[in-house]
DNA sequence: CATGTTATATAACGACTGGTATTTAACGCA
DNA sequence: TGCGTTAAATACCAGTCGTTATATAACATG
């Protein structure tokens, strides 16, 4: 039988996305990943085949964590959820909290057609969730009469909420700042609460 | 006296501004902007010292282009002008215009701080002329009357707004079409305009 | 025409890239 | 105790990166 591995999977992939998160995936090179993930290059080409297959195991990773996040807080649904996430971006967190260097599938966006095809589509993946996640609790607060608001302005919502929040990401990305974007949140729960009838 | 360049040198900055736009600081070889340029790599280390030098140019070109661009549209100030820099950002435009492929200064946030610290500042310089475009334009509606706002609200709306641009690009760079934004510039043109009082 | 400056082309530089080959050591199981 | 598989370390691969040297041609001015 073999010897067996001296890592976990799991943590060097948080590891890597971490990497990735902060200098974006052309600019992390394999010699990082290395001191990043405390694993020999061997290893990770045994494990990941190559350092487009690390990088799509760590955009998983993330899209999981999101996914989760999200269903924790979405199962109210309506105008208050939607209020509740905004906030919950806006809450400070700890100086080396990964969040200071925006979101990881946004930041992925510029390269992500140059990677490949599964990259994209990852990425597509998690804003189709975020998505949806919007419509179901603007749909629930549609059912419990907080909005009135045809299919298409529910859509159309979704969508402007999740440019709101990429737009926030990004503004911390660039001041290197989770908290930079606490106003857009604060003005982006508020704006929600407007389309209270 | 010397001989005469046969470049333009405008030209070379636009084309290799196009070419940044396209792919991103990093992915851009030297030999894929003489290329782009139609001008020799020496030529390039002549004029703009590096491919940081040429970056830069490129930058500032985008800015100024961005600025007057500002100028134009916000003459009037008012909710109107808001509405009126949305509904333009949700026009249709060419196939190959390069707003298919977002904004020039988001997509090089992610780089900016591997590159240089000037890099870094021309990238927050032009998100300052777009905030106080948005902070100007919200005075005048409030001295028009036309909405009721606090100082401190006027300037997290103005931040909220860019972020909601940014939002918008970033979405359009994602589907590779300008027009993806088409939704959320509505959206946010008829919420500027439910801050009417 | 001679001069000085630039353009162009070719070639090359060292450094770094993602990715391997090779070897030796470590371990679970028969 | 071997066997089979993996880990780890070292060295190395070809290719590309940004950048520069060299050498020649083109041009405006004196």
């Amino acid at each position: 039988m073999p010897r067996p591995r001296t890592f976990d999977e799991k943590e060097v992939i948080t590891r890597a996305m971490l990497a990735f998160w902060k200098k974006g995936y052309g600019a992390t090179s394999i010699r990082e990943l290395e001191d990043a993930t405390g694993i020999s290059r061997i290893s990770i080409y045994n494990a990941f085949r190559d350092k487009e297959g690390l990088f799509l195991a760590a955009l998983r990773n993330y899209h999981q964590i999101a996914h989760a996040f999200l269903n924790e807080d979405f199962i109210a649904g309506g105008l208050d959820s939607i209020v509740a996430l905004f906030e919950s971006m806006a809450k400070r967190r700890p100086k080396d909290a990964p969040e200071h260097f925006g979101c990881l599938m946004v930041n992925s966006i510029l390269d992500v057609h140059g990677i490949s095809a599964e990259a994209h589509q990852i990425v597509m993946h998690c804003r189709k969730d975020l998505l949806s996640a919007f419509t179901s609790a603007l749909r629930q607060a549609r059912r419990d009469g907080e909005i009135d608001a045809t299919d298409r302005e529910i859509k159309d919502r979704a969508e402007f909420l999740v440019a709101v929040m990429w737009g926030c990401r990004t503004t911390s990305r660039l001041a290197g700042d989770a908290l930079a974007g606490r106003g857009i949140a604060k003005t982006a729960a508020a704006m929600a609460c407007g389309w209270r009838v």
